[in-house]
DNA sequence: GTCTATATTTGGATAGAC
DNA sequence: GTCTATCCAAATATAGAC
């Protein structure tokens, strides 16, 4: 039967952790407090410690959901190639980058590393890890195999997505230069120039 | 006549700002704590203010030497055009890139904004506009005036860097790329593929 | 200029009653 | 499970003696 007990200690968690994104997307990634996180869901700080068992754990969890998040959402890995190599490479980046821009907190975690003395636990980063080979695998089909290549796309990624984040926050400057920037990318690593029509809207 | 008081004074700033910088660099940019500081230049916490008005007032005045740094240290800025605008464009970069990697606690103060509650006051903050203003007006002498195309570049620059420190901190593994990064930007917005000997070494 | 002493705030975490 | 009470550590900053 139904374990009522354990439904509502899940839904509790769930509740504490929907707090922590209003925090930290409000005042930072480093700024989580457990004093300010437990006034947000009514209860007194050492309250959370029957939930989570450290500060550590509660990053941890939201770590966790990140990572399902981007495997949920990379719309790249899952659809199936459409015979236009570009096209799928500049839907993926998109992709990648809205996911990012979208929350710049969630960013922060998953992909830097600024939280001091926190690393995510073993389960925890097999997601994130799941979700980068699956990104190999989908390169690969494209024909994007050397391991310099997929540096640069990264760093290709990486830049815009940081740009548009630091520089731009709401906007779309660096967004918009995606298709262009994988127009780019794409013909140089594979040896042809693009084409006006594939570089995209300037 | 010299102002034996005062060359005192900032002899005792500027060894404070060392000890600051040191601690930076190994712990984190956050991680700069007053107490620490004290500790390691042989003072007790309070005396710092005889100094600094405050923690902010130290990293204002390492934002400031950081920015000068950079100006004094940008290659591409100061060399005249080479008339090889693609080699030059690469030196450049190689020489950003080289400049953030050697001291990423210093490049995280002068390029990223992680510190809360601190912003660079206007005299610092003209020191690194001026640098910016530089590098666009010798990037206009090499034919590079859109500001889609300057954008992309930022991107392509802090994305390089950025996965460097990150991912291959002390390496090389995205610096070996900035050359060949480099080629494949100049020939897009040139509209010429890159040949072979200018992608560089692979 | 430097010190002692202290104020104040904030943080994470624990003990034990209920 | 939640609370009160408390602890401990660390942080920035100020007052006032020397």
């Amino acid at each position: 039967m139904r374990d009522r007990r354990a439904e509502r200690r899940e839904a509790t968690r769930a509740e504490i952790l929907e707090a922590a994104w209003t925090q930290v997307r409000s005042d930072g990634l480093a700024a989580l407090s457990l004093r300010d996180l437990a006034a947000a869901v009514g209860m007194r700080p050492p309250s959370l410690y029957s939930y989570f068992e450290s500060k550590n754990a509660i990053y941890d969890a939201m770590f966790a959901q990140a990572a399902q998040q981007f495997l949920d959402d990379q719309v790249f890995t899952e659809a199936p190639p459409s015979g236009d190599p570009l096209a799928d490479l500049q839907a993926g980046m998109r992709s990648f980058a809205r996911f990012c821009t979208d929350d710049p907190a969630r960013y922060q975690l998953l992909f830097q590393r600024t939280i001091p003395g926190f690393e995510p636990s073993p389960e925890s980063f097999a997601l994130s890890a799941h979700a980068l080979e699956r990104t190999a695998r989908r390169l690969a089909e494209i024909g994007i195999t050397d391991p310099a290549d997929i540096d640069l796309l990264t760093a290709l990624g990486t830049g815009l997505t940081d740009q548009q984040i630091s520089n731009d926050p709401g906007g779309d400057r660096w967004l918009r230069l995606v298709d262009d920037a994988m127009a780019m990318f794409f013909h140089h690593v594979s040896g042809r120039p693009a084409t006006p029509a594939e570089r995209g809207p300037q």
